[in-house]
DNA sequence: GCGCTTGGTTCGATCACTGAACTCACGGGG
DNA sequence: CCCCGTGAGTTCAGTGATCGAACCAAGCGC
């Protein structure tokens, strides 16, 4: 989103935090990274995304402290991206947004929902879980599901069919080879 | 940030979200649109934002049906936005992605905190008010205020003034001349 | 050596954003 | 009536971001 000069002036928490994480795909690699995913070929496979953005953005998040780039092998040398505790904080966020979307931009409803790992109660709007004592539910505690467990969509890459079955949010979604 | 294709494939909430208040700028004109401002020069003296992209915004969130366009004044016509049910409940999204900027992209902190107006309690993190059970907050009931009271900063259009002082969210900020 | 996978970079074309100027419809003062 | 000011836009040339496809390179497996 940053083109040529961020929002200055505006002095607001918001703008801020919009000139990291506003830009186009930049949340969209968050969210993903949530799902676990941490491979350059897995996001660019399950986004779509133009590879030059991808790396564009992967070295903005990094160098913020939304994601860490971490060796998972000398030989080939590969590195995977996770979320840092900073990233892993954008949850709250991530959820309220992708809640109105369901809401407001979604005919056919939602594809996906979120329950909590501890109880097995869905998520409410605000994220937290109305069973357990109504706090908030830190992501390493909420599962991803499909609405239609097994159904895969028109989308045949390795994560979209990963994410054909629940799974526990922030762990990796396909194995390192 | 709709670029010719809209994350197109993406089967998630998320992504059509960011395909409506994604793009630069409409997370901004939404914060100010809750922050009581309606009228076209009043986010232009208040964002920086260009004009062009401005009236392309309002359009489009009009259409969409986040915002409402309403004549205030037959002669001269004069139109101005508010927010719709769908677009105050964009509320919570906004105020995480705030809270978390102000925690993570904020050396200075905050320059503006939000307390619910029943009680004078400052939200949490959640956007919940921690004195009155606990529930979610109605934007109606939020009130802005300024970390210093009085203390204007760099900028001295109307609504930045008007902003040095509490003020009770979606109450317009500016008096209709 | 040869192909395959992973993780990128390069590049021309296209699209979006910017800032400044211009338009238009009123309303008021002289 | 003429001129100026205001609010709400539109137009337009210049610049920056994004796109998609091609290219590159390191390290296996055979």
């Amino acid at each position: 989103m940053a083109l040529g000069k961020d929002y200055e002036g505006q002095d607001c928490a918001l703008a801020r935090a919009l000139e990291l994480v506003g830009e186009r795909w930049t949340l969209l690699v968050i969210r993903d990274a949530f799902y676990g995913v941490c491979r350059y070929s897995d996001f660019v496979a399950h986004l779509g995304i133009p590879r030059a953005v991808l790396s564009d953005r992967l070295q903005a998040l990094t160098s913020a402290g939304v994601l860490e780039r971490r060796r998972y092998s000398e030989s080939p040398p590969r590195d995977e991206y996770v979320l840092t505790q900073m990233g892993k904080e954008l949850w709250p966020a991530l959820h309220a947004l992708g809640h109105w979307g369901s809401r407001h931009m979604s005919p056919d409803g939602p594809s996906k929902f979120y329950v909590h790992a501890g109880c097995g109660t869905r998520l409410n709007a605000a994220g937290l879980c109305p069973e357990c004592d109504g706090g908030p539910v830190p992501p390493e505690d909420v599962e991803v599901r499909p609405v239609r467990e097994g159904r895969a969509g028109t989308r045949a890459d390795p994560v979209s069919r990963a994410l054909t079955r629940p799974h526990r949010m922030l762990r990796p979604l396909t194995e390192h080879a």
